[in-house]
DNA sequence: GCCGTTTTCGGCCCGACTGTTTTCAGTCG
């Protein structure tokens, strides 16, 4: 709204930063001003008046600012802002010469040829305008980052065919591994860009051509994805690597913090003064501001500029969290602990789901005994892989658990899930998970929050009791590596290590295929600044075992 | 509106593409 109103660039881009932080901020801001409001002052890029804005709108619900720009500028006219290629200042326009305040108007007087007549505008924005409307229904929300990145595979083999192109790769916030993905960027090189460009615009999925110059290309696929494309020279590859990766703020703190050495970023190097450094790589551009490489995970500006050693998929040594055709898997326990052992996995724990999830065919506890017989024999019989007895237990409404303790102090993993009752308020949820981690056989926390990206918000449950809880108890926290669930979040792994908490990467697998989801959770892992350390499937399992002290 | 190993005032990341323009504004990432 102060866009539209024509405040200052440089106050609303304070805005922007503001709500990208407290939106990315692990914690609820109200949580910690109850506690003790000095450590809000600690946050980036929220002086004294965006903080005096967010006390009031902690204290009364909303602030006098926002309400008296509420009142004076019409909601039609955020839609109409919401147009590809239409800004603030087309919007005022649109406004003040028209009187347009709907997306409707706008349509009505583009098609009586009223637009064009303004000035600035011409018969060719009239039409982008009635094409931005038309698109606008049509187009894709964001994806999930797994079907994103399987459309940049797809691309980037395709690219790879042509003999113009020497190099490919693709950047953004897929190269993030953002939980959801808005578009596709892709980064090519080579000696002749406009015949990548022309190759690149004959991809077969193609939808239209949005824009197309020398050196950048944006088109939409059929299925509404947006995929932009750039071409830059071999020399300026890392630069323009790490330019489009971003994130936009990451950006903006680094090329600052080049500034303060004399220097200037962009895509094509690092300059001092009309010297070019040349940036083959990425690496080579950390180097020339004096910075440890930051790997794209963590380039979200939330402080990353002290080194740590991220997590590598290198470091798993098995899988803690998976499911056999003895519950609602597809495969054998033989078959899962095959494929775990070319996986390179030293173990592989079996945790099919409890009796009351009966749409799972749900193990009570004698088919369990039964289980965990049969995986005493494969043990004697399969080489090179330890199989774990275990179960997913699940957690009932008031927090006991579907199995009698004496049959889970048998187990070697217990994990405890919620699978029901995802309504209850956020006090009820809350306790009721804590009653399961205080259950002393209870190993792991699964899927913690119940999310399902893009279907179902994760239930209502303060994560800050629940880890303070796993802590005590000494319970790990999981990360679901299921692409569809991701579930720890970033923000909260990076909570969860803050506060000693340890996090088990499980997949969940259903599956033999499914064991492969370990890469999804590795990605969030290291989007959520997570080493080796703090992982529990990084450790052999006879100190997994021994982890947890049975009482 | 934020921020400070030049600074509490005066800066604030940087460039491509499009359309309407005789040199640039708006939008986007």
């Amino acid at each position: 709204m102060l866009e539209i109103t024509g405040d200052s660039v440089f106050k609303i881009r304070s805005y922007h930063r503001a709500a990208q932080v407290v939106a990315n901020y692990p914690y609820h801001l109200r949580d910690i001003y109850e506690k003790d409001p000095k450590l809000l002052d600690k946050i980036p890029g929220i002086g004294k008046s965006l903080m005096g804005k967010i006390i009031e709108i902690l204290d009364t619900g909303d602030c006098k600012k926002h309400l008296q720009l509420v009142k004076q500028i019409k909601p039609g006219l955020l839609d109409i802002m919401k147009l590809r290629g239409i800004g603030p200042k087309k919007t005022k326009l649109f406004h003040d010469e028209l009187s347009i305040d709907s997306v409707a108007k706008l349509k009505s007087a583009a098609k009586r040829g009223l637009i064009r007549e303004l000035s600035g505008m011409g018969e060719k924005s009239e039409s982008e305008v009635l094409k931005s409307i038309e698109s606008y229904g049509r187009l894709k929300a964001r994806i999930p980052m797994y079907e994103a990145l399987d459309i940049a595979e797809e691309i980037i083999s395709y690219m790879k065919k042509s003999d113009a192109v020497s190099k490919v790769e693709y950047a953004g916030s897929l190269r993030r591994r953002l939980e959801t993905v808005g578009d596709v960027d892709i980064l090519a090189c080579g000696d002749k860009p406009e015949e990548i460009i022309k190759y690149f615009c004959d991809f077969p999925f193609i939808s239209h051509i949005e824009s197309r110059g020398n050196t950048k290309t944006t088109v939409i696929l059929e299925n509404g994805m947006q995929v932009d494309l750039r071409v830059v020279s071999k020399d300026d590859f890392g630069a323009a690597l790490y330019y489009f990766t971003g994130s936009k703020a990451h950006n903006i703190t680094t090329r600052k913090i080049a500034q303060k050495m004399g220097l200037k970023i962009n895509e094509y190097g690092v300059f001092k003064g009309n010297k070019k450094i040349i940036c083959r790589t990425e690496e080579d551009v950390f180097k020339a501001i004096n910075l440890p490489y930051i790997i794209p995970e963590m380039r979200e500006d939330t402080g990353e500029t002290d080194f740590i050693k991220p997590i590598e998929i290198s470091d798993i040594k098995g899988e803690l969290h998976s499911h056999s055709d003895w519950s609602d898997g597809e495969n054998t326990i033989t078959e899962m602990a095959e494929t775990a052992k070319k996986t390179g996995y030293e173990f592989i724990a079996i945790t099919d789901h409890s009796a009351s999830l009966k749409i799972a065919h749900g193990l009570d506890k004698t088919r369990l005994e039964a289980q965990i017989k049969e995986i005493e024999t494969l043990n004697k019989k399969i080489e090179g892989i330890k199989i774990l007895t275990g179960a997913e237990v699940d957690i009932l409404r008031d927090g006991s658990l579907d199995l009698p303790d004496s049959i889970l102090k048998k187990l070697d993993i217990v994990i405890a899930s919620v699978h029901t009752y995802f309504r209850l308020t956020r006090e009820e949820q809350t306790a009721r998970i804590i009653k399961a981690i205080s259950n002393p056989f209870v190993k792991i926390i699964g899927h913690p929050t119940g999310k399902l990206i893009g279907m179902r918000e994760a239930y209502d449950i303060d994560l800050v009791k629940v880890m303070e809880a796993a802590k005590k108890h000494n319970v790990a926290i999981e990360l679901n590596c299921n692409p569809k669930r991701l579930d720890l979040s970033a923000e909260h792994l990076r909570m969860a290590k803050d506060m000693g908490v340890m996090i088990s990467l499980g997949t969940d697998s259903h599956g033999t295929s499914q064991l492969s989801y370990i890469k999804y959770g590795i990605f969030m892992a290291r989007r959520g600044w997570l080493e080796k350390k703090n992982i529990l499937n990084t450790m052999d399992y006879a100190s997994i075992l021994s982890s947890k002290h049975h009482e």
